[in-house]
DNA sequence: GTCTATACTCGGATAGAC
DNA sequence: GTCTATCCGAGTATAGAC
C-alpha cells in the first residue's frame, strides 16, 4: 500500500476534467480535441486523465454518465408530486433547460458521431432514456384524468421525449426562441388539447 | 461535337446511383460504404461515380440535393390552399412521411456526422430548411385567424419544423408509433390549443 | 511501424454525332 | 470514317487500424 489520495480532491479533479471535456468536446469536436488540452484546462497532467477514465472514449462517456444520478434525482423529485400534469410540465422544463447551454448543440453532434463507435456510450444513453421515459410514463398514468384519455402512456412518453430532444437539435438555431417555455407549451397542449379537434 | 449521351439514360443512372447511395449510406454508414459498392449496386463502374459526382462527398450531397425540387413543389402545392390550417397539417404530414422509410434514421445520423465536414452539404440543408420555413411562415400568417394569435409566425415555423425533425430522430424507435398522425396532432394542438391554458 | 482497405486517377476503349 | 464525350477498371497513393 502507498499513499491514499484525498477522496474529495479526487472527486474535484474528476468533475473538473468532466467539465473541461464537455466544454472542449462541444466547442472543437471529439477528434479535434487532444486529451492533453482537456488535462491542461482541468489543471492536471494528461497521464491523470487515462488513470481516471481509462481512455479518451471513457472520458467522453463520463460526461454523460455523470448526469445519470442527476437525471434519477430529477425524476424522483417529480414522481410523487401532487399534481401529475404540472409535474410533467416542470419535468419537461428541467429536461430542456440544459439545452440553453452554449455547448449543447455541439455536444449533441458529437454524441451522434460517437455513439456508433462506442457500445458502452450507447448503453449509458439508453439508461438515461429509460429513466426519463419510465418517469414520464408513470406521471402520464397518474394524470389520466386531466389529459387526453386516448393518449397511450408508453408511446406518449416517447413522443414527449422526442419533443424535448428537438430542443437540443435546435439549440443553436436563433429562431428557436424560448425553448423551455415553448416546449412546455407544446407538451401541455398536446396532452390536454383534446377538445377542439378538427381535420 | 461528338457523342452526346442519351439524356434519359444519364438521368436514370444518376437516380440509380443516388438511390443506391441513400440505401447503403443509411444501412452501413458513410465511412463503411465503399464507392465501389454503390457503383456495383447501381450497375456502373466506380469511375462513373466520380465522373458524375466529383467525389464521394458529392455523391452523399446529391442524395439531399435531389429532393430540393420535390420540397419546393410540395410547398408550392400547399401555399395557396383555401384553408391555411388544414394546409399546414397536410404539409406537416407530407414532411414526416419519408421518416417511415426504413433508412431514415440511419441517414439522419450520417447527415449530422457529415454536415460539419462539408460546407456545401450544409448549404444544401440550409436551403431545404429555408424553403420549408418560408412556406410554413406564409401559411401561419394566413392562418392568423384560426390559430393562437400569440404565436409569432417566424419562431413558430421553426418550432413546427423542430417537431417534424423529432420524428426523424426517433424514426427507428419502436415506441414512437404512428409518426405522421402523432406529429399532425401535436402541431394542431400547439397551434390551436390556446383555450385551456393553466400552469 | 506495418499493412490493409479504399478514395481517386488515368490511359484506353466505346459508341454515337457529323 | 473520324472525332470526342463518356465510361470503364486496374493502378496508386494514402489514411487509418492494430
Amino acid at each position: 500500500m502507498a499513499r491514499t489520495v484525498d477522496p474529495e480532491l479526487h472527486a474535484r479533479r474528476r468533475t473538473a476534467l468532466i467539465g473541461a471535456a464537455a466544454v472542449l468536446f462541444a466547442e472543437r469536436g471529439y477528434d479535434a480535441t487532444p486529451v492533453a488540452a482537456i488535462a491542461q484546462t482541468a489543471g492536471v497532467s494528461s497521464g491523470t486523465v487515462f488513470h481516471y477514465f481509462g481512455d479518451k472514449r471513457g472520458l467522453f462517456r463520463a460526461v454523460f454518465e455523470s448526469d445519470l444520478p442527476e437525471t434519477r434525482a430529477m425524476i424522483a423529485r417529480h414522481r410523487d408530486a401532487p399534481d401529475p400534469l404540472t409535474a410533467i410540465l416542470d419535468l419537461v422544463g428541467e429536461l430542456v433547460t440544459p439545452a440553453l447551454d452554449p455547448g449543447a448543440a455541439g455536444l449533441v453532434v458529437e454524441v451522434v458521431r460517437q455513439v456508433g463507435h462506442d457500445p458502452l456510450l450507447a448503453d449509458v444513453l439508453a439508461e438515461d432514456e429509460r429513466i426519463v421515459e419510465d418517469g414520464l410514463r408513470h406521471l402520464l398514468e397518474r394524470a389520466r384524468g386531466s389529459i387526453d384519455p386516448e393518449l397511450d402512456p408508453v408511446s406518449t412518453a416517447t413522443w414527449v421525449r422526442a419533443v424535448v430532444d428537438s430542443a437540443y437539435l435546435y439549440a443553436d438555431n436563433p429562431r428557436a426562441t424560448a425553448p423551455v417555455e415553448t416546449v412546455r407549451t407544446i407538451v401541455l397542449r398536446y396532452l390536454t388539447g383534446h377538445r377542439k379537434e378538427s381535420s
